[in-house]
DNA sequence: GTTAGAAACAATCCT
DNA sequence: TGTTTCTAAC
């Protein structure tokens, strides 16, 4: 059902407008959720528009599910049968389909960014590349921007001149796309690359889905590279009636190759689309807004709009500096926790953000050690870690056998004594006889100079067949329960018995229910079908907004959320904008950063608080950083807290900045900068809860005993025997010892 | 072939 | 600081 009296007038034109191509510039937080949602509802319940007939597409699959049940809430039945997915999902299930028509097979695996790195050291080895000169993250970023811009290797090379390094990389493409198609596999770009390639290729198959696919609609339109254009013109090419909404102040993605000028040249390719703009904010207060709409001000080529809101005026913009980091993580945790107490908000209300994934490290221990909830989104993806890579790889051999890195990731995973003399006699045979790895392994005893380590390839193989016997008649849980037995994967875990060891079996066990979970729901289950999913899942998936926790994640990870209060951590310069980008000498890179500068601040509905260190450690370095500009592009009167006479006027300059750093530094390190914590300044000294012969716990070391401790000035010297880590010695502001 | 300890090295953000 | 690669000894 579609109530229109809950839509303002521009939104209820986004809707109604179904035919043509449409053009929605919707500022942060301005319901164009809504009005996708209420949109396809429209085509469906008012136009008589079969669902099959309908496409959404959306960045991550979160977005997707959100999106998928708003629909089916509002049109009740048929709902279900709108496709509404990501790009790459999108893209997989075409290919799924009909890529053998391209030369793969349609049971391909996915590679992610570690199993394209091995790809392509393997390929930089065989090619005689000196990595030192040439890194394979180097080629691997080349390529990438390439198959963003459609370019094959043949394109590349045309392009790349006379240039030698170019040519170089040239002809590294062409070989790791070589490597991809023996291996059956294709990275992230490949999967809309392919598509396109497809679509433009294959009359048949283009003409299959532009009939189908009568109404198009994307979300997030300035994220969407050359490549995702391409695409979605092909798909929605017969009917054009293609709706794309978007916010080129949030555009943050270039570095993953968005195109900005997809969503400023719209018009241009489409002459006759429709223009609609939402600049009415639902989300935010006065004063959040003002702050927001300040600082995108200083952007230049841009479309010009302006946010307004009927809230309220709100609080402040808080902003504070500390010492150090640990101080800023203390304060924040701190002024959580004393909102939580009072009442005032509950712990899902707040999320923590910041510009990269290791500011993450302090923050979560300090919120360990304060006892509060949260969720870490980011850093390191569940299904990039060893041991399930290592579970997965298996199940790929054993789906995918043509797949040489999982093959070879495993081989020797648990050590079975195949050593690497043994692999790369197995790998250059597999090569010279144009056979797979695994098929290589299965005639082992053909091999010359590999003599008895044959009789230890023997059971991998043979382990490898009896999990493809089981899956004709047992469910993928079932091989992977009896992997993990076979191999002793989780046995030599507990033997090992590390703090580290039993947190890796417990991802196990997560891995596990994934895979019930996916048995249970998926109405087609297959092994080929869990390692897809598994491969598309994007970290900011996980999240969930119902269970009562912080979010701590990055600025990135933030976009299309909201909370009721948001910190930005880590306003400095050289960490937000990062240092990167201040020395960079294109200025688009700044207002990138600006952009996400925004996209942070929209984040919040009633309540921002900025903070920022004075000294920051990192890698092992400590760095002294100024006040992020972007605080200074702030108006005085939406600040609180923050006297904008200390932002110096005369902050240096990018060639004096080098200079009067050293100089801080200097000075910092003669007077010893203060080791003191905030929570020692501010509560006089601290109190411990737990005395000698107590068992405590170390968020590191695992569990131990007190055996002694010593006063110490405001602090004390707590000496520790960790079960697994023997004796340390700490200070208990550090440590945050936890009793246990 | 395996392993532990030393040395080198690293520069965001992500599907 | 934390991770990956190298080296030497078992």
């Amino acid at each position: 059902m579609i109530s229109t009296q809950m839509l303002n007038k521009e939104q209820q034109e986004g809707v109604f407008t179904t035919e043509g191509p449409v053009l929605i510039l919707a500022g942060a937080g301005s319901g164009k959720t809504r009005v996708l949602t209420n949109r396809t509802a429209y085509l469906i319940e008012e136009k008589g528009v079969d669902p099959f007939h309908i496409l959404a597409i959306t960045f991550t699959n979160k977005a997707a599910a959100e999106m998928k049940s708003r629909i089916e809430e509002l049109v009740g039945f048929g709902g279900d049968a709108v496709w509404v997915s990501t790009f790459h999902s999108c893209c997989v299930r075409i290919l799924r389909r009909y890529v053998d028509r391209l030369g793969f097979d349609t049971t391909f695996t996915i590679y992610d960014s570690d199993d394209q790195k091995a790809l392509m050291k393997d390929i930089c080895k065989r090619l005689e590349i000196d990595t030192k000169i040439y890194k394979e993250k180097m080629f691997l970023n080349v390529i990438s921007s390439a198959k963003n811009e459609l370019m094959d290797p043949n394109d590349f090379r045309l392009q790349a001149g006379g240039d030698y390094k170019q040519l170089k990389i040239a002809t590294v493409y062409a070989e790791y796309q070589k490597a991809l198609l023996k291996n059956n596999a294709m990275d992230f770009d490949d999967l809309i690359m392919k598509t396109v390639e497809l679509l433009s290729v294959d009359a048949e198959v283009r003409e299959a889905y532009q009939e189908r696919f009568r109404y198009v609609m994307v979300d997030e339109y300035q994220d969407t590279n050359t490549a995702q254009f391409m695409l979605i013109k092909l798909l929605a090419g017969k009917y054009n009636n293609l709706c794309v909404v978007g916010d080129d102040d949030q555009s943050i993605y270039k570095f993953r190759g968005a195109n900005i000028q997809n969503i400023l040249s719209f018009e241009s390719v489409y002459p006759n689309a429709k223009v609609i703009k939402l600049e009415q904010n639902y989300r935010s207060t006065k004063t959040i807004l003002k702050a927001a709409n300040e600082v995108i001000a200083n952007n230049k080529g841009r479309k010009s709009k302006a946010l307004w809101t009927e809230r309220e005026e709100g609080a402040k913009v808080a902003f504070e500096q500390f010492e150090n980091a640990q101080e800023e993580a203390y304060f924040i945790a701190n002024d959580i926790r004393k909102r939580v107490a009072g009442g005032e908000a509950g712990y899902s209300d707040f999320a923590v953000l910041y510009r990269t994934n290791a500011q993450s490290r302090l923050l979560e221990e300090r919120f360990v050690a304060s006892n509060i909830p949260y969720k870490l989104v980011g850093g390191v993806n569940f299904y990039a870690r060893k041991e399930i890579k290592d579970l997965l790889a298996y199940l790929k051999t054993i789906d995918n056998g043509r797949d040489d890195l999982a093959v070879t990731r495993v081989l020797n995973v648990p050590k079975r004594g195949i050593g690497l003399t043994t692999q790369s006699r197995v790998a250059e045979y597999a090569y010279t006889h144009d056979i797979s790895f695994y098929d290589a392994l299965k005639q082992a005893k053909e091999i010359p100079g590999i003599g008895k380590a044959a009789t230890k390839i023997a059971p991998f193989v043979e382990l490898i067949e009896h999990c493809r016997g089981m899956l004709w008649s047992e469910e993928p849980l079932a091989v992977l329960k009896y992997l993990i037995e076979e191999t002793g994967y989780v046995a030599e875990l507990e033997a090992e018995g590390t703090e580290e060891a039993k947190a890796r079996i417990e991802n196990i066990d997560e891995l596990i229910s994934k895979l019930a979970d996916y048995e249970q729901t998926s109405d087609d289950p297959s092994l080929n079908g869990f390692l897809e999913e598994v491969a598309l899942v994007a970290d900011i998936d996980s999240y969930d907004e119902n269970s009562d926790y912080v979010v701590l994640m990055t600025l990135h990870g933030a976009k299309g959320l909201e909370f009721p209060n948001v910190y930005m951590s880590g306003m400095e310069d050289g960490i937000f904008p990062s240092y990167m980008c201040i020395t960079s000498d294109d200025r688009d890179d700044l207002e990138e950063e600006r952009r996400l500068c925004y996209v942070g601040i929209t984040r919040a509905k009633d309540r921002l608080t900025m903070t920022a260190a004075r000294a920051r450690m990192l890698r092992g370095e400590t760095q002294y950083n100024a006040v992020s500009r972007f605080v200074k592009e702030l108006p005085e009167e939406v600040l609180s807290g923050y006297i904008k006479k200390h932002a110096t006027e005369d902050m240096p300059r990018e060639d004096t900045y080098r200079k009067a750093k050293q100089a801080f530094k200097t000075k910092a390190f003669g007077t010893q900068p203060s080791m003191q914590t905030y929570a020692a300044r501010k509560a006089e000294g601290i109190t411990l809860d737990y005395g000698v012969g107590d068992r405590v716990r170390h968020i590191k070391f695992g569990v131990g005993t007190v055996t002694q401790i010593v006063e110490g000035g405001r602090d004390y010297e707590v000496t520790v025997d960790f079960d697994t880590f023997g004796t340390k010695k700490m200070f208990a502001m550090f440590a945050k010892l936890q009793k246990v």
